[in-house]
DNA sequence: CTCGTTCGTCGAACCGGTTCGACGATCTGC
DNA sequence: GCAGATCGTCGAACCGGTTCGACGAACGAG
């Protein structure tokens, strides 16, 4: 493998000056640049990446720090994962995925190590341990998902409360007065995942206000024990005319529960959810629902971070919360409650 | 940020001294271990990954280069993935997720800078153009997928020949005589997905042999597509009495479209796919298939890149080709067919 | 008591880049 | 024709580790 010496040496001048020429840093003459960058072509020069690291304490590499656990849906997570790989590659970034379990440790690791220049977080718990840390870090870091404290970081979610209102608002307008909602497993929301109880407490509150009856419970993870639970739902409450889902696989698994029940979308019920459009489109879901977006998120929070990265400036600014506002992608599957 | 200067001086010996009674490679005294030991725990210092991949000529991270096309399904390729990135993580490395739409510049890059030890190759293609670079890489490689030339390289893969004949005999021993086989779309054939038509051709020839009519077709990638083309199918060839899915969409969509239908499974219609059980048992779906077990191929092919990465003796092994044979997870979605 | 080992430590070089200060050559202005 | 500025290039130092050869002290053997 070629080094920047054996540039030099190629093109007859002295190392320093072959890596002015290749950077162009300073001025050089038109003559020796073409000697250096065509040596460089002849010799298929690729700057060694650790070398260069050390040099000017710059890896052009992200970490992304990912955890999945058992009761989770993983391929939801995959939209989210590109999301920041594609953006970190535009913006002349790699991307060093990390899904360790021990989360600490691992931020710890990249973060220590200086193998990257900043970090993105995923599945941001509400008391994340991971959070200090980061904040301590000499790089920056950027979060998807809101936890209980945003200081020191840059924040991107969706607004779920707003998106638990605009839900309500939307079947209550159509004229339903009692409503369920379907969650995540309550081991999410054990874990910290804040965004379950956000949407719903917005729901709830909502709908109070509206006079509107709404049975919010927690939902399951996994067939065959998700649909068992739509099932006894709707079985539970034959008055309920709309359904709201903000459980990935739960949307997943409707289509099937209302063809046996032999039930309707929308005459004899309205769905509304909350996933993004790519799931959408995968699982044949036919369901109005609230986009989350998650490509954008993941493309917010680099593109931020590559800020703050790059632009001493940047990495003085104020931190930011930003909030994606929910959008309602309305497929038909909402209308009036059949008069009983 | 402490340096092992830094810890030298604290500790009052030499730098290479502090390396070596880090490392052990070289005896130390107890007494100076101990010190050197303390002082690194005092200023919590984290060796600096440029420097010792400088140094050592070792990065501790695999690439790992994945593309997601269009029309093809996102949320199989996570458990490939989490396969690779928790081996590694297992064996001490990290892993540089790579999603590049243009795959031979992005594994250029990676390897040409010597970012990474050694490079897990994902969605190989027959004829696949980011071969011939990984061969002449300094670093070793390993592809989860088989191309038309496994020369140089180890290759993984799930035998999709055998596959398509235990499916094909499975249910003619059962006494079904008129099957229909769903592959992927065509895009995925004509980007070289060779797995599409080892399968299919298989599936043919042992058909043929059995005597047993079978029709083989394209699927396509997403909803509403793949569940018209089901209806399409089931309305084509009402004699046929066995489904046989390669397409993990088709299989998604199959619950809705029987429902519809009124068919039952495995009354009415026997029905055998090929994927994950992660998938399975996330999309709920109720058919015995094919384990395709994309962590195990994942976490194989790091294994076995992480040998050859270590090791000189084993960096002149001969390569392997090493196929997991096809395992039917049975779930009662098939039975003798009804006699009509 | 001395010589030859062995053990533990140190200094220096090296990995492959970047960057700063200096220096010689050329150009400008008077 | 000379002082001073400008331009282009070079040498050396540095980033933070690892590793090799050498060297002094302690040790055992004769």
């Amino acid at each position: 493998m070629a080094t920047i010496g054996d540039v030099a040496r190629e093109a007859g001048v002295s190392r320093s000056t072959a890596s002015y020429a290749l950077s162009g840093k300073r001025p050089i003459s038109d003559e020796v640049r073409r000697r250096v960058l065509a040596a460089a072509e002849a010799l298929a020069y690729t700057p060694n990446a650790g070398a260069r690291a050390l040099a000017t304490a710059q890896t052009k590499v992200l970490g992304l720090l990912a955890q999945f656990h058992e009761d989770e849906f993983a391929p939801a997570m995959m939209q989210y994962i590109l999301g920041v790989t594609n953006t970190a590659r535009d913006l002349g970034y790699d991307t060093l995925l990390v899904t360790e379990a021990d989360g600490v440790r691992a931020l710890r690791r990249v973060t220590d190590s200086r193998m990257v220049d900043g970090v993105v977080l995923m599945n941001i718990a509400e008391q994340d341990a991971r959070l200090p840390i980061l904040r301590a870090a000499p790089q920056p870091g950027a979060l998807v998902g809101l936890p209980g404290d945003c200081s020191g970081l840059d924040v991107f979610d969706l607004d779920f409360e707003e998106a638990g209102r605009v839900m309500v608002d939307h079947l209550h307008r159509l004229g339903h007065r009692e409503l369920i909602l379907v969650s995540q497993p309550e081991h999410v929301v054990e874990r910290g995942g804040a965004y379950v109880w956000r949407l719903r407490d917005a729901a709830l509150e909502r709908a109070r206000q509206r006079g509107v009856t709404l049975h919010a419970v927690y939902g399951e993870s996994r067939q065959p024990a998700v649909g068992r639970l739509l099932n006894q739902l709707l079985e539970a409450h034959p008055e309920a005319t709309g359904l709201l889902i903000n459980n990935e696989a739960a949307a997943a698994a409707l289509p099937s529960v209302t063809y046996a029940r032999g039930l309707r979308v929308p005459e004899d019920l309205s769905v509304i959810g909350r996933y993004s459009a790519e799931f959408a489109a995968t699982f044949s879901l036919p369901y109005s629902h609230i986009e989350s977006a998650p490509d954008r998120l993941g493309a917010m929070a680099v593109r931020q971070l590559v800020r703050r990265v790059e632009s001493q400036a940047a990495r003085e600014e104020p931190f930011v919360v930003r909030f994606i506002s929910p959008e309602l992608v309305s497929l038909g599957s909402t209308a009036p409650p059949l008069p009983r």
